[in-house]
DNA sequence: GCGGACAATATTGTCAACAATCCTCGTCTT
DNA sequence: AAGACGAGGATTGTTGACAATATTGTCCGC
C-alpha cells in the first residue's frame, strides 16, 4: 500500500491510457475545498435532531474528526468527481481498487465505499466481478440528463426570481465576471470550471438543497455526455447566456429567465446531436483510437 | 431465512423499539417481487454499451448471479427499502449492522454496502462512528422534496400526455382501479403501496428514467416525513384525484392534467403542515411518547 | 497458419479478527 | 443526594489474508 504511488491508477480499456497518481491528487486548493464545503453544507446534517443540546459539541468533534476516515473518504470523492468533472477521466476507463489506494494511502475497503458512492451518482458503473468504469452514457440517458436538466434549472429559475437577493444577485454576477474572464484570458479548464459553478450556484440560491442535489448530480454527468459523444473540448456554456439568465432575473422577469435557461440548456444538446447519431448503435471504438467514425 | 431470526435487529434510540427480523424478511411474495423487477429494469443495466455482443450472454450469467453477493445485496436493498416505504421503519431507528447481518444470514461488509447505498438515496443518515439511523427529514426538507415533486410530477404529466400510449392509459387506469379496490376493502397497506406504485408508474411511462430515478427517490422519502410529522396513516393520495389526472392525460388535456397533479400534492402536503407547526423547533418527543403535541 | 483449450496472472469479492470509539452503568467524591 | 468520573460492554471502523472470478498469454491440435 505504501510504496511508490507511481503506480498505474488505471489503464483504459480500449485507450490504454497511462496517467501518473498525480493527476488525481494534484493540489488544486481553489478547487478541491470550496465544493467539499457545499457538499458538506448540503447533505452532512449529522446530528440532525436526536440530541438537540449537544449538538454543538458534537459538530465540533466532527469537524476534527477523530478519526481520518471519513474526512478522507471525502476527499477521496470530491477529488474523483471533480476530475469527472474536468474530463480528466475518459468515459469506459476503469478505475481498480488496489491503484486507487495506492494513490490515495487508504486501504481497499474505503476504495470501495467510495466507488460505491460514486456509483450511486451515476458517475461510474460497476460490473459485477469486472471493476467500476468511469459511466458511459447511453444516447438516451444523455437526452434524459438533458431533459432533466431543462426541468429542474427552469423551476430553480423561476424560483429564484421570486426569492433572489441583492447579495444573491451580485454572486451571481460576479461568478459571471469570473467566468467571462477566465474564457477571455484563454483558461479553458477554468472556464468550463466556473461555467459548471454558475448552474450549481443557482440551485444554493434558490434554496431548495433537494433539487440542488438532484441539479448537482446533473451537472456532474453532464461532461461525461459530452466527453462520450463530442470529444471537443468547446466551452460547454455561452456565456453570454449566462449573464442574460442573470439579468432577466435581476429584473425579475421569470418567464424570459425560464425561456433563456432553456434554450441556453437546449442549445448545449443541440452541439451534441451530431454525436449521438454518429455513435448509436455500434461501441464507439473508432473514436476511441482516434479514428474517424467508421461507416 | 430459516432459523431463529429472533436477533433484535434494532433498539430506537429514542422509542427503544424491539421487533424480531421477520419484520424485514417476512414473505410478501406480492410486494418485495414486483419492486426489485421495476429496480432491475429502471436503473441495473450493467452491461451497458461496451461490448454489444455478447451483452446477451453476459446479462445470461448476471441472471443466474455466479455468486449470490451481489443478488442478495439487492434482495436487502429492497426489502429494507420496502420497510422504509410501508412506515415499518420509523425515523430515527438504529439499524445494526450485525444484527442485520444476521438476519439476512450476510457478513457485515455487505450490509455496510447496502447501508450506503440507502444513504446515498437519504432514506438513512449515517453518524460516524455512532451507526446509521433511519432518516428523519427536517421541515426544510420535507417542504423541497414537495416542491421537488411538483415540479417533477409535472413535468413527467406533461410529456406523458404528448406520448401516452393506450396500452400506457390502460396500465394507468387498472391500477388506479386496484388503488381504489384496496381502499375500499380497508386495506390501507396495501392502498397505499399501490399509490406509491401509482406514481412511480407515471415516471415509468413517462420514458424518462433519469427523471424517474429522482421521483422514485422522494416518492421513497415523502412517507418519512408524513411519518415524522404526521402519525396517522390516512391514505397519502385521494384516490379521485388520481384517476381525475388518468383521465386529463387520457384526454391530452396536458395544462388541466399538470394542475390536478399540483392540486394533489399540494393537497397532500397541506396535511403536514399542521404537523410542521407544531414539531418546528423543538423534537416532537411528545407524539414519539403517544402523547398530544404539547403547547 | 489458425482456432480453441488450458494455465498464469491480475483483479474483485468475502471473511474474520483486531482496533478505536461510543454508550451505559456503577462507583466515588463533594 | 447529586454530579463527575471511570470501567466494562457493545458497536462501528480498519486491516489483512484468502477465495472466486475474469483476463491475458501460451501451447497444442488441426
Amino acid at each position: 500500500m505504501k510504496s511508490e504511488a507511481r503506480a498505474e491508477v488505471w489503464q483504459g480499456g480500449a485507450e490504454s491510457i497511462q496517467a501518473s497518481a498525480e493527476l488525481l491528487t494534484m493540489p488544486r486548493p481553489d478547487l478541491h475545498t470550496p465544493p467539499s464545503f457545499f457538499e458538506h453544507a448540503e447533505l452532512a446534517p449529522s446530528s440532525l435532531k436526536s440530541p438537540p443540546q449537544d449538538a454543538g459539541v458534537e459538530a465540533l468533534v466532527l469537524g476534527r474528526t477523530p478519526r481520518a476516515g471519513g474526512q478522507e473518504a471525502e476527499r477521496m470523492f470530491d477529488t474523483l468527481r471533480n476530475a469527472v468533472l474536468d474530463q480528466r477521466l475518459p468515459p469506459g476507463m476503469q478505475l481498480k481498487e488496489q491503484a486507487l489506494a495506492d494513490a490515495f494511502k487508504v486501504n481497499r475497503a474505503l476504495v470501495r465505499a467510495v466507488l460505491a458512492r460514486l456509483e450511486s451518482a451515476r458517475l461510474v458503473e460497476h460490473r459485477p466481478n469486472r471493476g467500476v468504469f468511469v459511466a458511459t452514457p447511453t444516447v438516451a440517458e444523455a437526452r434524459d440528463i438533458f431533459a432533466a436538466r431543462r426541468v429542474i434549472e427552469a423551476a430553480l429559475v423561476r424560483t429564484l426570481t421570486a426569492v433572489a437577493t441583492p447579495a444573491g444577485l451580485a454572486e451571481m454576477q460576479a461568478l459571471v465576471e469570473r467566468e467571462q474572464a477566465a474564457y477571455r484570458s484563454g483558461d479553458l479548464r477554468a472556464g468550463l470550471r466556473l461555467s459548471v459553478e454558475f448552474h450549481r450556484l443557482l440551485a444554493r440560491l434558490a434554496g431548495n438543497s433537494v433539487l440542488g442535489n438532484f441539479l448537482e448530480e446533473l451537472v456532474a454527468r453532464t461532461p461525461l455526455v459530452v466527453l462520450s459523444y463530442k470529444g471537443s473540448d468547446t466551452p460547454s456554456c455561452a456565456l453570454d447566456e449566462h449573464s442574460a439568465i442573470v439579468e432577466a432575473i435581476a429584473v425579475g422577469d421569470a418567464e424570459r429567465a425560464v425561456t433563456l435557461m432553456d434554450a441556453h440548456l437546449n442549445h448545449l444538446e443541440a452541439r451534441l446531436e451530431s454525436g449521438f447519431r454518429a455513435a448509436s448503435g455500434e461501441a464507439d471504438i473508432a473514436a476511441m483510437l482516434g479514428l474517424a467514425p467508421a461507416r
